[in-house]
DNA sequence: ATACCATGAACAG
DNA sequence: TGTTCCTGGTATC
C-alpha cells in the first residue's frame, strides 16, 4: 500500500486525532506481545518519515512502525468502534478514535537511541513539516552526480529518496523523459532540476489527493476524481503507452520492475 | 547484483 | 481459489 505520501497522511491524520490522548493498547491478533507497555499512556506524537513512523510515549517509549509491502491502517472515527477484523496486529484505542494496524512488517519498542539511528539513515524527506528544500535539493544533486548505479535503481534508496516507491519512480522518470538505466552521474543538470522538481510535485499531489496521480488533465477525460486506480498511471504497470501508444518495455532496476516507453524515454548512449 | 523471505487483504473470476 | 500488492532486510555468488 504505502509509499511516502501515505505515511505523511496517515501521520498526520493520527497526530491530529489521537495525539495527547490516552490509549488502550491491545493486539486482537496476539503477535504484538509489547502491546501491554503501551497500555494506559498518552500518545504524545505520532512522527512520519519517508516510509518509517515513530508514535511517541512517555519516558522514551517508543513504538517503530513500518508498513511494508501490505501493511495498513484502518481509524476508526468514533467512540464506538466495530469489533476487530482480521489479523489486527495493534489495536489503539482512544476515548473518540480507534487505530488498527494490519500486517506491518514492523511493530516494535524501540530506544530513542534506535529512532535516532533509523532517521539518520534516510535522506530529506520533501513531505516532512521541516523541509528545506534548497538545502535537500543541493544534498540530494550531489549524491546523484556521485553514484555510479542506475537512476532508477538510486530513486528507490531510501537514504537519498526519501519516501519514494516503485509507483513514483516510474511515473516521474516517464515524465521527465528519462530511461531509468540512465547513470545517475550522468544526468544533465537540466535532467535533474526535472526529475527533482517533478518527483516534488507528484509527492505532494498524491498527499493532496490520497493517491498516486501520474495522469495530466489532458491525459484522461474524466476529472481526476473519478480516476480508478489503473486509469491514473502514465507507465507503471501499464502495457502501452498513454502518449504515443507504442509498447511499454519492462526492466528490473534495484530489485523491482519498472515499466517505460522507449520512445518517450531514450535509451542512454542514444539519442 | 540477485534471490528469497515476511508481513494479510482485496479483488477478480 | 488464485492473484496481486505503492517494501526492505538478509543471505548468497
Amino acid at each position: 500500500m504505502p509509499e511516502g505520501h501515505i505515511i505523511r497522511i496517515e501521520a498526520d491524520r493520527q497526530q491530529r486525532v489521537l495525539s495527547g490522548k490516552r490509549v488502550r493498547a491491545s493486539s486482537p491478533q496476539g503477535r504484538f506481545t509489547e502491546a501491554d507497555v503501551l497500555d494506559g499512556k498518552t500518545l504524545r506524537q505520532v512522527e512520519g518519515r519517508g516510509k518509517l513512523l515513530f508514535y511517541h510515549f512517555p519516558k522514551d517509549t517508543i513504538l517503530a512502525v513500518h508498513l511494508g509491502r501490505l501493511g495498513r491502517f484502518r481509524l476508526h472515527e468514533t467512540a464506538d468502534p466495530p469489533e476487530p477484523r482480521g489479523a489486527v496486529r495493534l489495536r489503539l484505542q482512544a476515548r473518540h478514535a480507534t487505530l488498527d494496524l494490519i500486517a506491518p512488517i514492523t511493530c516494535k519498542l524501540v530506544t530513542p537511541e534506535h529512532r535516532t539511528r533509523e532517521l539518520a539513515r534516510l535522506g530529506p524527506d520533501p513531505l516532512a513539516p521541516d523541509f528545506d528544500e534548497p538545502a535537500a535539493r543541493a544534498w540530494v544533486r550531489d549524491k546523484v552526480a556521485r553514484s555510479r548505479k542506475p537512476i532508477g535503481a538510486l530513486l528507490l534508496d531510501q537514504s537519498i529518496f526519501t519516501g519514494v516507491g516503485n509507483i513514483f519512480r516510474a511515473e516521474a522518470l516517464f515524465r521527465v523523459g528519462v530511461h531509468p538505466a540512465v547513470l545517475a552521474q550522468e544526468l544533465t543538470d537540466g535532467q535533474f532540476d526535472a526529475l527533482w522538481r517533478d518527483m516534488l510535485h507528484l509527492m505532494r499531489v498524491a498527499t493532496d489527493a490520497g493517491h498516486i496521480v501520474g495522469v495530466e488533465r489532458s491525459d484522461v477525460d474524466k476529472p481526476a476524481t473519478k480516476l480508478k486506480r489503473g486509469e491514473r498511471f502514465l507507465v507503471y504497470h501499464r502495457d502501452t503507452c498513454r502518449r504515443c501508444g507504442s509498447e511499454l518495455e519492462t526492466l528490473t532496476l534495484g530489485g523491482r520492475e519498472i515499466q517505460y516507453c522507449p520512445e518517450h524515454q531514450p535509451v542512454p548512449g542514444r539519442s
